[in-house]
RNA sequence: GGAGCGGUAGUUCAGCUGGUUAGAAUGCCGGCCUGUCACGCCGGAGGUCGCGGGUUCGAGUCCCGUCCGCUCCGCCA
């Protein structure tokens, strides 16, 4: 039952007003015969006060201990001598109580609640209710549901469905790893968990659902990261007889609009579009940050002829690259501050770091500081300082290999050095990256990939075309950034069934697994596919970038662990032998000493 | 699959180059204090130093293995 209090804001209480207010002891403090008790609920702290007078009651609160569930009620006052304490939400007014009763006990708290103490992630995660009483837990939740509601409304606003798809469905042969679910009834074979919706609201599109949303959870059984968890939810959104023009256009407004509403924050309008190749090349990312204003240059003709084969190498290659990231006043950074950056940018593949020191660039080579100065002529020197506009007291870092890992390491450490030097500048930084290429070639396995993902749309209309040059294909997508990170992407779809299968044909999924996997789209593909397009926005990822919090897990009521298990309830468990055996499913031995054993299927 | 950091009272941490009864803060328990607000003061309880093995006269400390947590690379169409 609600608590007749629950506003869910305690300081909008009038002075002298009674009200009952429910909650955990934050803090109970006794001095000269008064108990002070720190009050936590939703709104934050709130202080009680038990005054002597009221003989039960004080009786009853020298019992409080830290967490004990209560329930008090009391006359609203004005604290004494104008004193306000900013770190209670109650800052000018206490409650003194004239009833109390405790709705449960509590044993003493596996973690230390105070805002100030970072307690370890493990004992966080395995007593994840007691952390979610935190205030700043309570707003990350608040938050979230502030941002879902906004995205429905405005979506409702325009009309658009929200469709659930299924959790249950199959596996799909490209992308990334699915979890899988036995199926009792059909023995040997596997339901998949969705890496998106992707398929069934391009299925919905055909079905004439022509504005679909959903706010879906995704599965992905891919190794974690700060920002990646196996299951995540995405704001999944599709139209049909629509551009990409009309996607970005919609979307762009939406997260406007959602930033002004939750957070006050003023979004450009519009946002700025960047091609995939201008992104690369001045930031060596597909997800600029552009609140940084360090940029890559590129000087492989100034150095193609250079004796230096580090450079000269990548500069005369194909795939080479060779780029040069001026970082302004950085000639001030130690030997030990660019040996750090050197292992940072190894993990990249770099092999190494070369930088060029300038003290007074008018003076030439004389003038600069570098291990790799004798390797360069005059002239390349004279080049490299006019492109990149070095001036007195900056740092040039070089990148040459190929140009993927040149790309990898000093997009990083631009990044890094970003916010390493303090060259961060301003709140929020979105913008669109349009022009990808459709495909990749993947030197690994000699094949190519899809960019996006492979019922995204070339840019050309013709499959054959597709089919002659993939390499040269650009794809109708779009990828929303937001201050580094990608917060969302889509593209215009394939409504063809020719060209999808031309997609297929360039990916290498043959025919007969193109429609094992995916007959049922192809098949629907040639009964009145509508034109679309869609997007899926990573609601965790945006909200953690609107909370600032460093980790998704900041904004996920119960996530998991790098190693993907669940602390507080021990998942993922073991099936009991009867489980397993109306499942078909037999177990290696267990190695010894290891919980659980493997699949065998 | 790989690299790095960490694991010591309920919690957050300290513990230097191996050396006697493993410390602090906070929390918890008891007492004191006429309004505190990170209140203060006095006292107390609380530890298989993640686990296993090794080196050593002696291991929280060194070595090997292993488990767990975190960050990153690979991976994440």
């Amino acid at each position: 039952m609600m608590r007749s209090h629950y506003s869910g804001d305690v300081t909008a209480a009038a002075i002298d007003a009674t009200i009952t207010v429910c909650g955990w002891v934050h803090r109970r403090r006794d001095h000269g015969g008064v108990i002070f008790v720190d009050l936590r609920d939703r709104s934050g702290l709130i202080q009680i006060v038990f005054d002597p007078d009221e003989a039960e009651t004080f009786a009853a609160a020298e019992r409080l201990r830290s967490e004990y569930v209560i329930q008090v009620t009391g006359r609203v006052r004005a604290r004494p001598e104008g004193t306000v304490n900013p770190s209670l939400a109650s800052g000018e007014i206490e409650v003194y109580t004239t009833e109390l009763a405790v709705l449960n006990a509590s044993e003493t708290p596996p973690l230390q609640l105070d805002e100030t103490e970072t307690v370890g992630d493990a004992a966080r995660l395995r007593y994840r209710y007691v952390e979610l009483r935190k205030p700043r837990m309570q707003r990350h939740m608040q938050l979230r549901a502030q941002v879902t509601r906004a995205v429905r409304r405005a979506l409702d606003d325009l009309g658009f469905l929200d469709i659930e798809t299924p959790i249950l469905t199959r596996a799909t042969p490209e992308g990334a790893r699915d979890y899988l679910v036995p199926s009792r009834t059909q023995p040997g074979h596997f339901f998949a968990l969705p890496q998106s919706p992707q398929l069934f609201k391009q299925l919905l599109m055909v079905a004439g659902m022509d504005r679909y949303y959903q706010i879906a959870r995704c599965f992905r059984d891919e190794d974690l990261r700060a920002d990646r968890q196996p299951e995540f939810t995405q704001i999944d959104i599709e139209a049909s007889f629509v551009d990409a023009d009309d996607i970005m256009a919609l979307n762009e407004r939406m997260i406007r609009t959602l930033f002004d509403e939750v957070l006050g924050a003023k979004l450009p309008d519009p946002f700025p579009r960047m091609a995939y190749a201008e992104a690369m090349r001045r930031f060596g990312s597909d997800k600029p940050d552009l609140r940084i204003d360090l940029e890559l240059v590129d000087i492989a003709d100034l150095v193609a002829d250079a004796e230096f084969k580090v450079f000269s190498g990548p500069a005369n290659s194909e795939t080479g690259r060779v780029a040069v990231l001026r970082v302004p006043g950085g000639s001030g950074l130690t030997r030990k501050q660019i040996d750090e950056y050197t292992e940072y940018v190894a993990r990249y593949g770099a092999r190494g770091l070369a930088y060029v020191k300038i003290s007074d660039a008018a003076k030439g080579r004389d003038g600069m500081n570098s291990p790799i100065l004798k390797f360069l002529s005059d002239e390349a020197i004279a080049g490299i300082v006019g492109r990149t506009g070095a001036a007195d007291g900056d740092l040039l870092f070089f990148g040459a290999d190929n140009a993927r890992v040149v790309n990898d390491a000093l997009g990083a450490l631009r990044v890094r050095l970003g916010h390493d030097l303090g060259r961060v500048t301003g709140d929020w930084a979105p913008l669109w990256i349009v022009d990808w290429p459709m495909f990749e070639y993947d030197e690994a396995t000699k094949r190519w990939h899809a960019a996006h993902h492979p019922f995204t749309a070339p840019a050309v209309d013709d499959p054959e075309t597709l089919k002659a040059a993939p390499h040269q294909a650009m794809a109708k997508a779009y990828d929303m950034v937001l201050n580094g990170s990608e917060v969302g992407g889509g593209s215009v779809r394939i409504h063809s069934r020719e060209m999808q299968q031309a997609a297929f044909d360039v990916l290498g999924i043959a025919r007969e697994e193109a429609e094992e996997k995916f007959g049922f789209l192809l098949e629907a593909l040639k009964f009145g596919a509508p034109p679309h397009a869609g997007i899926a926005f990573g609601l965790d990822r945006l909200v953690m970038l609107m909370a600032g919090a460093d980790s998704i897990r900041e904004v996920i009521a119960f996530p998991k662990t790098q190693t993907a298990t669940d602390l507080l309830t021990g998942a993922p468990g073991e099936a009991d032998a009867a489980q397993l055996r109306e499942l078909g499913i037999r177990l290696r031995a267990k190695p010894a000493g290891e919980p659980g054993g493997e699949a065998q299927g």
